[in-house]
DNA sequence: ACAAGGAATGAACCACGGTTCACGTTCTTG
DNA sequence: CAAGAACGTGAACCGTGGTTCATTCCTTGT
């Protein structure tokens, strides 16, 4: 009889796999999931089309994969933060300023993840990546409410709000131009935090003026 | 010579052309413009394939059609409510409902004109519908801040946020279930529309709405 | 070195749905 | 009523891009 795979053959494979989804990751990150196309994944990550298939299923799998590692790593920051011991309406700033900060510095993947038409298959990955975002606000608040730093509330409601205002805020056809996001991103982050804290109850502290500066609330 | 349209034939293919546009509209109502082929359009207006194109240059241009057609209809109302006399918390509370409001009684077509996924020719007109309501509440934002009823904010971000935390709160997967909105729907834009005017500086106010108790806040 | 597979290849295939077009029908006018 | 023009028809066409598969290239164990 003859082969069994090796271990360095099984390395190989997984190197391939890796720059596959990193080809795939790449053309997300510069055009949406609109701009994979196999034949593209393909060339950049330097292998044959039918190559592909040798590692995932279908266009579709390939790209929950890429979605998946991306959003997870972005659920994962949150989430940290979430469960830090601080004050709630302290966690919540800081969940809000993280996720409206790197959703910033990151726009295209962003808009990837959070905004970009895609098909159902897709969608469903990212019904369940915002829904984690709203149950980690929600969570926040909750604790909030509880111990009665925040004001009593629907916190699905208020967490779904806020889900939906800091991305719209940040990106596709409402957020300011993008020269105003690079010049100024701290300025428009700390405006959009604003009213999510107070759109939660929590009164805007008055630190935040012009730019540079950020504030560390109260 | 001969032949010069007449005035019965020209009402005819007005006819025609209307019912294109009510079945495409109809497709639209039950399942967003995903649902908008070709074929389907033509069966549901009773005519053939071809004849749409005697009407309408493309699918991308009847959709185009259709998604202003109903897209003006919601702005003309709040266009209406906007340019109002009252006080402008009255007002921004009155569209705020008033949006909120149809969108959940019209929930399928306010995903589609919302919040479904679709290609960039329709979503540059989604923008302007959605850029158009923004400006909306910018608007009133604006004027309350001028004579001192709102505090000082970013009106465009504020206008972003809401206008990004009121779909994204009825509609989509973080919505609360159907069920709920159907049974309680009054409630459920209430909170939101709460959310939006504390954001906005506007303390929530005891008023408005029937169903058990609203708490005030601080 | 060689046989027995696994891995890689990429051109061909195929489904899908928008669009076209050659033809038949209906309308207008002389 | 005949001729010409517009209107209506729907089966065929076509571009796109994901998927397949016969073939070639490599790896393994004797």
């Amino acid at each position: 009889m003859a082969y069994r795979q090796t271990d360095k053959v099984a390395a190989r494979l997984a190197d391939t796999r890796r720059s596959i989804l990193d080809a795939a990751r790449g053309l997300v990150a510069e055009g949406g999931f609109a701009a994979v196309q196999m034949s593209e994944v393909a060339k950049k990550a330097g292998v044959a089309t039918g190559t592909l298939y040798r590692y995932f299923s279908s266009k579709e799998a390939l790209c929950r994969h890429v979605f998946r590692e991306v959003s997870a790593r972005e659920m994962g920051k949150l989430a940290e933060i979430a469960s830090g011991d601080e004050a709630a309406s302290e966690r919540l700033v800081k969940v809000l300023e993280t996720f409206a900060g790197r959703a910033v510095q990151g726009r295209r993947l962003a808009y990837a993840l959070l905004a970009e038409p895609l098909d159902v298959n897709l969608a469903e990955e990212r019904s369940f990546f915002r829904r984690t975002h709203a149950e980690i606000f929600a969570g926040i608040l909750e604790d909030g409410i509880e111990n009665g730093e925040l004001p009593k509330t629907d916190v699905r409601i208020a967490a779904a709000c806020i889900a939906g205002a800091i991305p719209t805020a940040l990106i596709g056809p409402l957020a300011p131009e993008s020269h105003e996001l690079d010049s100024n991103p701290d300025r428009v982050v700390a405006e959009i935090v604003k009213f999510c804290l107070a759109g939660a109850g929590i009164a805007a502290p008055q630190t935040q003026q012009k730019t540079t500066e950020r504030r560390k609330t109260a």
